[in-house]
DNA sequence: GTTAGCACTCTTGCCCTCTGAGTGCTAAAC
DNA sequence: GTTTAGCACTCAGAGGGCAAGAGTGCTAAC
């Protein structure tokens, strides 16, 4: 049996149908529609062909066919035609990344709200260190004999910082050779590298004993932890709800469930250098995912940063639009993170973020 | 008609049985359940004059009764007892806030998911500052001739800070002189007082001609924004889909996009120092919250911020259970943040917060 | 004032039928 | 050999009727 020409057009028009409709696609429908002009019984004979290769799925005996996984993977990899934004989408994408480009956080958020309202899909954004971050630089702020702030730049250019008070008062020249030592010992060092020999090391040569460089030492190592540098955000969650095929609340409820977990955005894999890549059904491997097909587009955030993007729906997706939506905000996030435009009063874009109390 | 002593055990009784079952309560069930020693006719009568009263409802005729709104007012103000938490419940609550106590970010969400979980309803966390937000303390860190971290302590004991990168390179000298300027002029002052006249002021006395102090001026001002300092925090909304009366997808949908909005939580009100609020349908302002039911508890988190927690259900809610979680969790939590304990390593407790890319 | 009794109402579930969409197969037409 | 008209068959879904059951309101007796 063989995949003709006659039968890739036939699969594509009833994906394509099947998209739009939500209702399983029967042969008068496809005979009518498309320029084939055949029969319906013809359209039959192959439609039942495409069944017994796998392609196509058939709800009960008397209702039109449905796209299997499969089918999708045929029309994704082979049938589908490149979808162009128009030029309002773009408008639409450009303006809600523009207005906050200097905050990596709202940078994410908003890129995924705007995917999530464009496609009426649940979006999510990712941002993570493609490598173990490294401090880059260290400094302690004395604000009295009893408190110190802590504020360590990371080679992702993030700053992360923290109020430490101590007990026993320090006395300032002591804070500034805190800094000094840390500067000169644990620049450049991952998380994991930061040893306890590298700590006592430390602790002798400030002749530390009240637990102060202790105190910097794990404030180092939780900044540099993967969960404190890795950002993740959802949007659109709700609209899962408009979808027929979650009309169904409890299958609903699984997959909001699942995807408001924390960890579960955490591992969905990239996409390989600007690249789009495409998930359906089975191909997912979150049990919670294995009806549900997931698009997600990565992108190089500059500063050791890499990003993704991903909408998670239905199977009955269209995927083509929702992967030219993907591709293009991956684009223009690089273009915004690399510093295509640099922010009035001189301030470093998409370089900074808030530590607060 | 009177208000009778019957007629409140009656309509206690109803409200109790509906908020387990969420079935229309009838008159056989009652006689049998309550220890009234009444026949179902006798209810009966009393339940006609409690439906004519405004406090009972009934969905068509040959259903039992519903609570009214005001049925349930009547039940949270005079009729409910209080509800004492078990052992097992005060240990939960407390094992999920004493792990990070260090964090006031993680602090709170993970007091609305405890909350959440333990009422199986969507639950959130709000802190905000109580009035209006003033730096404590400003810090300039010399990174190298083009890049400067300003550091602005603020006196909710939030650290901000923000990476500036300069194209004209700056002495080290000036970027001192920078910081102490902004130390001595705009200490104390909120985002609203940051005035043109004193901006351009400390242009002048540091000498700056290149844009140095606007933007410094304007890290500031971003970091005073109440936007900025304001956290708010939404958990378990799904589960939501596990209620009866969200079986209906639309009127989930609707809710939960609410919910999801950023502004919703923002609006709360709070219920004044360590009291908890029950709003129930009409009383609630929001237009989407009119048939739900909500409960919230405000406290103090020392250093300017007022936390709010609360909980979004269906106006059938377990409301005097609900209320003791929240009032428990809301004390505990005033306790943690006034730092009731002393982590390990001397940092100072619920004061730090991570400012990052 | 309370209660037994009863007629009445209305929802819910169930079964049945009918309809219509869609199929698969066969045989004729091209 | 391929296409198509025709037809019998299947099956989900809508609609109607029916019985059961829960609950009510009212009346009359206690």
């Amino acid at each position: 049996m063989e995949f003709s020409e006659r039968k890739r057009k036939i699969l594509k028009a009833i994906v394509e149908s099947y998209v739009e409709s939500a209702e399983p696609v029967g042969s008068k429908a496809i005979a009518e529609s498309s320029e084939l002009n055949l029969s319906s019984a013809t359209i039959r004979n192959e439609m039942a062909e495409l069944t017994a290769m796998g392609l196509l799925e058939q709800p009960h005996t008397s209702a039109g066919r449905v796209p299997s996984h499969q089918g999708y993977r045929i029309y994704v990899n082979e049938l589908m035609n490149e979808h162009r934004l128009s030029l309002e989408e773009t408008r639409e994408i450009n303006k809600a990344l523009k207005s906050k480009v200097s905050r990596l956080d709202e940078l994410l958020s908003d890129a995924g709200k705007v995917i999530s309202e464009l496609t009426n899909y649940p979006a999510y954004a990712v941002a993570a260190p493609a490598q173990a971050v490294r401090i880059k630089r260290f400094e302690c702020v004395y604000v009295d004999a009893n408190t110190v702030i802590a504020v360590a730049m990371l080679d992702n250019n993030t700053v992360k910082n923290r109020i430490m008070s101590f007990p026993v008062g320090l006395e300032e020249d002591f804070v500034k050779k805190l800094a000094a030592v840390f500067n000169a010992n644990f620049t450049g060092i991952t998380g994991d590298e930061m040893s306890a020999e590298l700590i006592s090391a430390a602790e002798k040569s400030t002749g530390d004993s009240c637990g102060a460089v202790a105190a910097l030492a794990s404030f180092a190592i939780s900044a540099l932890a993967p969960e404190t540098v890795r950002r993740t955000y959802l949007a659109g969650a709700p609209q899962l709800l408009t979808l027929p095929e979650y009309r169904d609340v409890d299958k609903a409820h699984r997959l909001l469930n699942y995807l408001t977990e924390e960890t579960a955005l955490e591992k969905v894999p990239d996409a390989g250098e600007n690249g789009v890549k495409i998930l359906i059904g089975a191909e997912n491997v979150a049990e919670e995912l294995k009806d549900a097909g997931v698009v997600l587009a990565s992108y190089d955030l500059g500063n050791n940063m890499q990003g993704v993007i991903g909408v998670v729906g239905p199977t009955r997706m269209d995927y083509a639009k929702v992967a030219a939506y993907l591709s293009y905000i991956a684009k223009e996030m690089k273009q915004a993170a690399k510093g295509g435009e640099i922010p009035r009063l001189l301030e470093h874009p998409a370089e900074e973020r808030n530590d607060e109390q």
